[in-house]
DNA sequence: CGTAGCCTTGAAGGTGATCAATGTTTGTGG
DNA sequence: CCACAAACATTGATCACCTTCAAGGCTACG
């Protein structure tokens, strides 16, 4: 079978990621028990917030961002989800729920959804996989509460924040962002409009401390961005 | 022993809060083993943000506030802990690591520390336990979600979100929240100045919405105060 | 080759920050 | 019980940063 094959990529590709070191590909495949390959191109839906949790799943390839209505009635994107991240986890532990996020793939993107009831039957009597979980969730919310403490920072620090936020997650030196990472993203990341975003990496470009070529951004100064998110210290 | 009695007191009350629904007393003792009580007066710190984390442990009454230092030098709150909270989760899925952030107690409280060797002896292996902490996880960074949504809204709605947030976590349709709270404290959580928070506030005592009594909020007009959160669609 | 999405720039306006000064409440020690 | 300090609350004036609105350019894609 063509579909069993992809899916056996896929486990060995899992192995690449630190959640699943250590676990044997058998065990692997186990905990993955009725998993589909979905891939999707720029911009496509994973799924849309109200739907009915079908399960959840692990980014392979590319990447894809969360994003919540909000108020004012456009969305706000509140996580970007790499290769390794995990998403639709927040709502496994509640039966029936639905997706409170929508999901939208940044560029060429592949994921490995698990039907929840693989979720309910492999994880969650898997204490050590729910730990490591658990772990994954901590991360999360340290970032979120990162961001939080920033927010009288002035945007520039907020931008540098989140562009080392996203490098982070990344293996290696590269200080190029391997996805399209659009103003308008980070604006509504950020929530501020698109031309303030601008504005500041405007002069950033200008300064040469970045780079974009084909929506790719590329950090040319670290040091300089590493400084913008403290320089508010200096200012006065 | 006096301090095995109060203990023991604890676990009473400990049956109480959803999270142990369903749990024999002496199936409470066991995974509260080696908990002791500390009894807190107002502002008093149960530990400080860089403290090796001796343990985790569970809101028993009153409130504690969670705040991490931010780069503007003051502090700011991540979190408000009311009875039932879990302070100190985010790091048990760590070893040996250090309090992200520091704890201050909001009034007269009374906290059940754990130690963490009991988390990992007793709580690890418990796959219930551990997924019901993911879903405490989940709303709390379901809440971070809904604060980050916000925004770009008005602060009106900021604050009117964050009273309510608080409100919902008590039983009852008590309108009061009974913890005292201050504009200071509402303005570290909300990474705004206190000013800002006092003007929108007054307002609000003006027109009869809220009142403060010994730092204590009352709301009076409930949906006044959730037009606020909504009230951005309108005003254009 | 026209439309859609993104990027850019400028001008005007508003919300909240900052600074300063004062009142109020709480707590502490003599 | 008073005096004083510390923390909180309040109000006004000025200012900065970011928003909003408007207009135009660029690139990709059907």
């Amino acid at each position: 079978m063509d579909k069993a094959r992809t899916l056996q990529a896929a486990l060995g590709e899992l192995q690449n990621f630190k959640f699943f070191e250590g676990l044997a590909i058998n065990e692997i495949a186990e905990i993955c028990y009725g998993g589909r390959i979905i891939v999707n191109h720029h911009k496509q839906s994973l799924y849309v917030a109200g739907e009915a949790a079908r399960g959840f799943g692990i980014v392979l390839s590319g990447a894809y961002k969360l994003s919540r209505p909000n108020p004012l009635g456009d969305e706000t994107i509140v996580h970007f989800a790499t290769p390794g991240d995990f998403v639709g986890l927040v709502i496994m532990s509640q039966l029936n729920s639905l997706y409170p996020v929508s999901s939208f793939a940044m560029g060429p993107s592949r994921f490995l959804e698990i039907p929840r009831t693989t979720f309910t039957e492999k994880w969650a009597s898997r204490p050590d996989l729910i730990i490591k979980i658990q772990g994954l969730l901590s991360g999360r919310i340290h970032n979120l509460h990162v961001q939080k403490a920033l927010t009288k920072a002035p945007l520039a620090a907020k931008i540098a924040n989140l562009l080392l936020e996203i490098l982070n997650k990344y293996e290696g030196n590269e200080a190029q962002l391997p996805v399209p990472l659009t103003r308008r993203e980070i604006a509504e990341n950020l929530g501020v409009s698109v031309e303030a975003v601008i504005r500041v990496m405007s002069d950033w470009s200008k300064l040469g401390i970045i780079e974009t070529r084909d929506q790719q951004i590329r950090i040319l100064k670290m040091d300089k961005i590493i400084q913008e998110i403290n320089s508010s210290l200096l200012g006065g």
